[in-house]
Parts: C-alpha cells; structure tokens; sequence
DNA sequence: CAGTGAGCGAGCTTCCGCTTGACTT
C-alpha cells in the first residue's frame, strides 16, 4: 500500500489531521523551524570558523550566503523525519500558509533530501472537509516566498548581531539591539519622557445632586459660569500645568467652588434642554493572539505568558483552535456552531440576522490560520468542562467560548440621555450643568461578553445609568452639591497588554513572539514590572537615545512596515533578496541603510559618555546629571555622585529627590561617631563591594572591606570599628614588621615585599607572630584557599590527570597542557572522567602565551580604562620569568621560582614627568587614558589611528613610560 | 564611585520566528 507522509508544523495539528486522513497517510510534525543560522560560536561547523562572517553565519561578502544549521536539540528529531521520509513513497509538506511556513516547508525538503515525489499543501482551518480538499489539490513550494523569509531572516541577524556589539562599547556588555525590541523599548521610553516632562494641574468643580418634583435623585456637574465653560482635563497644557493658550475657559479655585456650594445649594434649577439618542453596539471581532493576550490580562489579570501557557495547553487538548494566530476569521463549521449555540443558550432574538463576517486584517497579518475559538463543529460548553479543566485553563476557554459566541450575537441597543440644566446661585451668577444616562434596551451580545470585564452581567448593570425621564422647562431642586479637585494626569505607562496592542499596531512583531518579546526586554534589563506597569529603566534611555541620535532609522516606528513591503515585493517576484540586502547592509551608491558602513562611522563618533547622560527635565537648572554607569545609574554633580536607588523609577526623579540623595550620596549608611577620633562612621556600597570608612570626607580618613557574612544593613559600631582596625601589626620578624592585611584576593599577610595568604578573615585578627612566622617558612600558596587547588581530578590511565579548577570566567579543566572552559550544563557534580577527557579532546586549547597579544587583550578588558597601562607593564616585565605551561606537570607544586620580581607600578603622578620620551601621538594616547579615562577606542578615531594600531601603541607608550621612570 | 599581592585559561554576550518538551521553582 502506497504510504504518503504529511508533515505539519505542530504535533497537536498533527494528531488530528491524521484522524482526517485515514489509512495510506500517516502525520508527522517538524516542530517549528528545523534550521536556523548559528546562534553562536558552539553551533558554527568547525569548517567554516576561521571565516570572517561566521560569527553572523551570513557570508556578506558573498551574496549573503546563509549557512543553516539543525540545531543540537533538534538534530533528533531531523534524523526521525529523515528515516520516515526514507520509508515513505510521497511526501507532503503541509506547513503553515504563510512566511515561514514556506521556509519551513523548504528547509524539510533541503534537509530530508527526499527521493519520492513532494508536494506541498495548505489549508486555513482544521475541518475534515478544508484537509481534504487541500489534499486534493497540492502545489509546489514557492521559492519567491522562501526568498522573502530569507530575507527577512537576515536582515534580523544582520540588525542584532552589528547594532548589539555597539552597545557593548558605548553602554554596558550583554546589552541587544534588534528590529522588534529596540522599537518596543523606544515607546516605554518615550512614554516615560512624556511623563517626566509632564507637569500637573489642579481645577475644580461641583458635583450637584439634583432632585425632581416626584422625589427623584440624579447626578449632575457643573459645566458653566456666567455663560463662561469650565476648564476641564483637556484644557490644560500637559508640559506647563497652565490652561491652553486662547481656551475661553474659566478656571475655578477652590474657594470660589466652595462660595458656589454654598451660593447653589437649595436653589431651583431648569432643564434647559433634555436630549434622547438611540445607539447600538457591535459584538468585538473574535480573539486572535494579540487581542487574547489583552483581555486575559484584562480580564484574568494574567501576564502574557501566562494567557500563552493556558492556550498551549487547551489547544494540545483539542479544546481551541490555533492560538497564535493574526486572523479574526471564523470557519463556516465555527459560525455554525456558535450560531447554534446562541440559539440554544439565549433564544433566537440575541442572534444576529446573518452570519458576521470579520474580515478586517491587521496590519501585516498573514492570515495562515483560524481566530481563536472553541474546537470543533459543535462547542462545549463552558460548564460542561468545569470539571475537565485546571483553573488557568477553564477561566481562558470560558473567555474564549464567550468572545466566540457574542461574536455571532445581535446588536445590543440603548439610549443615551443628555440633559442640561440652568440656575441661578444667591450670589447672582449664573450656572450651568448637565447630566448624561444610558439606558440599555436589549443587551444584546453584551449578554455574553462585555470588554474588559469578568462578569458580562455585573458590567451590564454599570453601563446601565439612568435617568429620571426629565422634560425641557422642568424645574428641579440642587440638593446637595460637592465641591471636588481633580489633578491632569501624565499619559499612563504602557502594560504589557497595551504594549502589545501598540506593536500589533504598528505592524511590529508576530503572533508567535509578542509574551517572548516582553520576557526580552525584561531580561536585558529594558524594563521592569512595576504592578501592570511596564517601567523603562535608565539603561533603556541611554540605549533608546544612542539608537535614536546615531541610528535613527533603525528605530522609526514604521522600519518593520517598510520592510514588510519590501519583502511582499520579493515574495510577488518585483525584487530579489540580494540587492534588498546588500542596500541594507552595505549600501548602493549612498542608496540604502548601508548599516555596516555606518557602524564603522559611528564607532568613532559615538561619545560614550554623552549617551551614558540622561536628560531629566526636572532636573535642569540645579547641575545634576543622571548617567548610567557600570554599576548601575548615578547621579552626579561636580565631584559629588550618588546612586540612584533601585526602586526609584524614572518619572519619580524630581529636583527635590535628587538633592535629598545627593546630600546623603551612595545610600550611606551612617553608624555612628567613633569617640577616639570624633569622626563618624560610615557604611557604603561601593565598587569593590560593601565597605566601611572613617570619616566621610573623599578621600576618607581610613577604610575597610567587610568581610563575608558581614551585612552593610546590620553591622554594629563595635564591628566597623574592628575592621577599622585593619591593617594590624602583628609583630616583627626578621627584622621587618609583619602586618596583617584585608586585599582584593583575601586576607593576607604581609612582611616587607613578602606575602602569604591566609585561610580566614577572621584570622586577621588573630593571628599570633609565631604562626605568621611558620607561614613565611612555608612556598607561597599552600594550604587551602589558593585559587590552584582543583576542585575534583579526573584519574585517566596513560595520561595526565585532568584538573577541574575555578577561574575568573568559571569553571574549566586542565591537563596542564591544555585547557577548556565549561559551558552551561555542563554541570561540575555529573562531569564522569570520560566526559573531561571527551571536553578536553573537542575544544581544549594551549594557553596563550605570546605576551603582545595576550597583554593587549589584558589591558582592553580591564573594566577601570584609566589603569588600562598597569596589566600591560605587569605582564610584559615578567615576560621573562613567563613559565611554560609544559614545564608545569601537575603534582610539581611548590617548585614555584622565588625569582618573581615583580615591581609595584608605578602612579600616574610619578611616570608623568617622564613623557618627554614619548612621541607626540603616544603623549596624546597615553595622556588621554590616563588623566581622563578614556578608552583607547574612542580615543584612537581622534587621532587618526586605527583602533588596533592605538592599542598596540598604548601599550609601548606605557613601557617605555615605566622604563623611563624607573631609571632604566 | 576605595584600596591593597601575586596568581590562575579565554571566550562570549546579541537578533526574530516557528514549535515543544525537559528541566526546576
């Protein structure tokens, strides 16, 4: 018997389109994309690493070859494809309609190689009857298509993987740039500017309560005065807090409120007029993904995600349709069923004449799959599932099945009533009010759903606001009367439902990533969940600004709709992928983007510092500046800084919050005054970690780190006076002091140029001059504690051992030949010998030690730029002592040379005298680092010199410096 | 943003879209 393989994208579909098929034709799933471009330097064939464009996995020189990869959790499940593919005697691809569906549908045919014909299908919904008839007429893949999502593959990779390394330099490392998120963060960034800017207003006005002749109470507020409108909300200018210019309005204070209360109260007042219009209301569209994931927000108070994993799991269940989805479509079995449902469940009046039809496509969509509805040509009921499903899930089919089946419901119909009524106050001004009801006739579909609530027949009641049926020319009491103060308000931080909405919008993003894009710029430290709020952090504002300022394109709002008709001509055969990029990336006669010409441009112009400066309006005029630092955003002013602390979110940061953290820099912590000395001690937050000073002048008199287990919250007086304490002599031997010291690797001891390191804090304090006497007998770096001790060794028969040890970048093996770092997972508890040596093999590597290189890189990645020249001088004076790693067989240990003569380096102040020796460029290069820390790739564009060339050039500068200083 | 010793391996970070499990909290 003949056997045909269908291949879809998701294992669910999968099982229930196989139940349509029947015998001959059995259903696999590709699981999404199968390939993809590398993600990183682990995932690129070793044959093509060496290569320039590698690290993109595009090769631009070329046509922008791509090199697809199957990922490594994936090539699994690409060898069971291919062996069914093997078995089969046909194949049909039948992804998704769209995009990448196609992509999809032509990776599996490259990737399966398959030797029986392929055909490729599709259908929009998953009915028996649309499977079928999709079977009964296939086509071929369409290559335009596929070309247009190569395109659109690339042109990501090339934005993210070129924009991200320039934040790295200008911002802070780790940081990613890309066409989806970067826009995402921009609008929480530009919200909050609007918010920061935003200046509030006060206005009043009186909320009457009025009353007719048959004794019936109604609402109604003050409009007028003296035939003059009252200013309201919108009348205010939200950047001065003042009324808009030429407004004819009349703005009334609080006392003149309160002289109109008493003035209107008891009076008599007409209605002037009594207005009657009629107004229906049509049901909402049904869900597609972005609109589910607002009213489960809404409506379930559920974040994205968590709207997601509910509708994974109803969808896997066989309870819904699709849910990732752009089209508001229903199939003509769904509108059936929900048409029979609302018959059933409200009667034939709540059902719409003729079946809806939601045509309206968003911007973009590309419509492959159905709206979100209930499964099936007949929908269970929500009550009947109650004991099916788990709560997230039963909440969102309920939802789902109510949306769906309001979506086929009648109009609702009502009227809304607006009267006006006029009067006179004892005072004699005249005054106007007016009250507006709404009266609901027939609810309609409102009886199923109502937007943005949980209970459709709780929120008909609200929306229901009636009047007494009140004529022109009827005279009613103002019985009580309210004076009230409303404040503007600034425009409302975006949710992570409202963002999705506005990038829905504007075209940007796809169904599949909207929850993932808000985990992204959550992750990379863009924003943070304040409540509902999505709040942009001081990093997004830098980040947003160097975007905005140098690549400005990159960021508009509409960059993803003109790429999307871009691609759309590619896909219709008008263009072709290679000129669209090579426009893109490398430009075509000034024609373009030209990205990667620009980033080589910007690299030298963009000033690190200026981006790393933040404009906060409120706070012009008094000096400070805000800027985002290594450590985290800070505030300074002259020679004064202060952090800015975590929770204190952006539009917070008023002139008079700064100047209160100011006058208390760095979330200080005083402890007290130390009577010996009468200078306050101070508990502080500091670059190297929590520390305590004396006194709280800059420098301060005296400071100490605190020691592990030591809380910056909790430490008493009689601690920070003890690690006050610290250095301690502790006696004297041969002659010279011994002194017991806290540094940055540890407790220590020192005598003269002599050190050992101790094994606890605590023993700094205890520490007697016998045992400090035994130490300096015994090598260096014996006992435990020293950083070479390893934490397990793999015992191999015919080889050296290898060593599992803990460096500065984690942990690594080494067999003393050869050393390889550890990735993630590779966990250090499970690693079996055999699994070490099998690491080593793969990615083990001879330790560096040509010492230009080395040395330069060294000196690039010290994080303190003004040091950059101290590693550099360090390590090329030891260059000759350098021991080869061959030489060091483990087990050799104590054989250390004592003939490390390492000089201290030297400070700025003593090496400065001795520039004459250098050339004029190198003063410049070396002056600049040094004196106002700068780094040498920003400083190397200014003076003519290739970043490479200044580094190399720094480094000589800075030896022959410390030669020339110390005399030799 | 403080300040002290010498000594240990380089390598990676990052995009958007398509899809589930396999993990842990």
């Amino acid at each position: 018997m003949a056997r045909t393989l269908v291949i879809v994208e998701s294992p669910a579909k999968a099982r229930t389109i196989e139940k349509y098929l029947g015998k001959g034709y059995s259903v696999e799933s590709s699981i999404g994309h199968i390939r993809d471009l590398p993600k990183s330097a682990s995932d690129i064939p070793e044959k093509y690493k060496g290569q320039a464009w590698a690290r993109l996995g595009l090769d631009v020189e070329n046509d922008f070859q791509p090199l697809y990869v199957v990922a490594p959790d994936k090539r699994q499940h690409v060898a069971k494809l291919r062996k069914l593919a093997a078995e089969a005697d046909e194949i049909i691809l039948a992804t998704d309609d769209d995009r990448e569906g196609e992509s999809i549908a032509w990776h599996l045919f490259q990737e399966l190689k398959p030797k029986v014909p392929v055909k490729r299908m599709v259908f929009h919904e998953i009915t028996k009857e649309a499977i079928q008839a999709a079977i009964a007429h296939p086509r071929q893949i369409d290559t335009n298509l596929v070309e247009a999502q190569e395109a659109r593959r690339a042109l990501d990779r090339l934005y993210g993987y070129e924009v991200s390394p320039v934040l790295w330099k200008k911002v802070a490392p780790k940081l990613s740039a890309g066409r989806v998120q970067s826009v995402a963060t921009r609008m929480l960034v530009e919200r909050e500017r609007e918010r920061m800017r935003f200046v509030s207003a006060t206005w009043w006005d009186l909320l009457v309560t009025g009353k007719t002749g048959e004794d019936q109470s109604f609402p109604a507020r003050l409009t007028d005065v003296g035939g003059q409108r009252l200013a309201g909300g919108k009348d205010f200018d939200p950047l001065t807090g003042r009324l808009r210019e030429g407004a004819a309005v009349r703005l009334l204070t609080e006392a003149e409120a309160q002289a109109l209360t008493t003035g209107l109260t008891g009076q008599a007042l007409t209605v002037t007029s009594a207005e009657e219009k009629p107004f229906t209301q049509r049901p909402y569209a049904p869900f597609i993904t972005s609109t589910l994931q607002q009213e489960g927000s809404r409506k379930l108070g559920f974040a994205a995600t968590r709207t997601m994993r509910a509708a994974q799991k109803l969808y896997e269940g066989g309870y819904i349709t699709y849910m990732r989805t752009d089209s508001t479509n229903l199939s003509v079995e769904a509108v059936t069923a929900a048409r029979t449902q609302v018959t059933q469940m409200y009667g034939p009046a709540f059902l719409h004449p003729q079946p809806r039809v939601y045509a309206k496509k968003a911007k973009n969509a590309q419509e492959a799959h159905e709206a979100i509805r209930p499964a099936g040509s007949s929908f269970r009921t929500p009550d009947s599932l109650r004991g099916e499903l788990g709560g997230d899930e039963w909440r969102l089919y309920d939802l789902i099945w109510k949306r769906t089946v309001a979506s086929q419901m009648a109009d609702a119909r009502g009227r809304g009533l607006r009267v006006r009524l006029g009067g006179q106050a004892q005072g004699g001004e005249t005054v106007g009010l007016s009250a507006s009801g709404r009266t609901i006739d027939f609810p309609g579909f409102l009886r199923a759903y109502v937007e943005g609530s949980d209970d459709p027949n709780a929120a008909l009641e609200d929306r229901d606001t009636p009047l007494p049926p009140l004529k022109e020319g009827e005279r009613v009491t103002a019985e009580t009367i309210r004076p009230e103060s409303h404040e503007t308000q600034p425009p409302a931080r975006y949710t992570e439902a409202s963002l999705v909405q506005a990038l829905e919008a504007a075209g940007i993003g796809r169904p599949s990533t909207y929850a993932s894009i808000l985990g992204t710029i959550q992750d990379r430290g863009y924003a943070t969940k304040k409540g509902q709020a999505l709040v942009p952090t001081w990093t997004a504002f830098a980040t947003s600004a160097l975007l905005e300022h140098h690549f400005g394109k990159l960021v508009d709002y509409d960059f993803t709709a003109r790429m999307e008709e871009d691609l759309d001509d590619i896909a219709g055969g008008r263009a072709s992928r290679v000129p669209y990029l090579r426009r893109f990336y490398l430009g075509d006669e000034g024609q373009g983007m030209a990205l990667k010409p620009l980033i080589d441009r910007q690299m030298g112009e963009i000033d690190a510092r200026g981006i790393a400066t933040i404009h906060v309006p409120r706070l012009d005029g008094t000096g400070i500046e805000v800027r985002v630092g290594r450590y985290g955003p800070y505030m300074q002013r002259g020679e004064d800084k202060a952090n800015l602390p975590e929770g204190l979110v952006p539009d917070e940061l008023t002139a008079e919050t700064a100047e209160d953290l100011m006058s208390r820099p760095s979330g200080d912590r005083l402890i007290g005054t130390d009577e010996a000395s009468g200078h306050p001690v101070v508990a502080r937050a500091g670059r190297y970690g929590p520390y305590v000073t004396l006194g709280d002048g800059n420098p301060p008199v005296r400071s100490a780190s605190l020691f592990p287990g030591d809380d910056l919250n909790t430490l008493t007086m009689e601690r920070a006076l003890r690690l006050l304490s610290l250095p301690r002599l502790v006696g004297v031997s041969e002659g010279e002091e011994v002194w017991a010291m806290n540094g940055k690797y540890g407790p220590y001891l020192k005598r003269g140029g002599d050190s050992r390191s101790l094994n606890s804090h605590e023993e700094l304090f205890t520490v007697g001059i016998h045992e400090a006497e035994a130490l300096f007998m015994q090598p260096r770096f014996r006992g435990r504690g020293v950083a070479a001790a390893p934490l397990r060794t793999f015992e191999i028969e015919g080889r050296p051992p290898i060593l599992l040890k803990s460096g500065r970048f984690g942990p690594y093996l080494t067999d003393g030949e050869r050393n390889a770092t550890l990735r993630k997972g590779e966990g250090e508890d499970n690693l079996t010998a055999e699994r070490a040596l099998e690491i080593l093999e793969e990615r083990g590597k001879e330790p560096k030690k040509k010492a230009g290189k080395a040395a330069s890189r060294k000196a690039t990645a010290k994080p303190a730029a003004g040091k950059a020249a101290k590693p550099s001088t360090r390590s090329s004076a030891k260059k000759p002592a350098a021991k080869k790693p061959a030489v060091k067989k483990a087990g050799a240990k104590g054989t250390v040379s004592k003939s490390s003569t390492v000089k201290t380096p030297l400070t700025w102040a003593e090496l400065k005298p001795h520039l004459g020796v250098l050339s004029e460029q190198e003063r410049q290069l070396v002056t600049a680092t040094r004196e106002q820390g700068r780094k040498v790739d920003e400083v190397a564009p200014g003076l003519g010199l290739d970043v490479k060339k200044a580094k190399g050039m720094a480094l000589q500068a800075s030896k022959k410096l410390n030669q020339a200083a110390r005399g030799d």
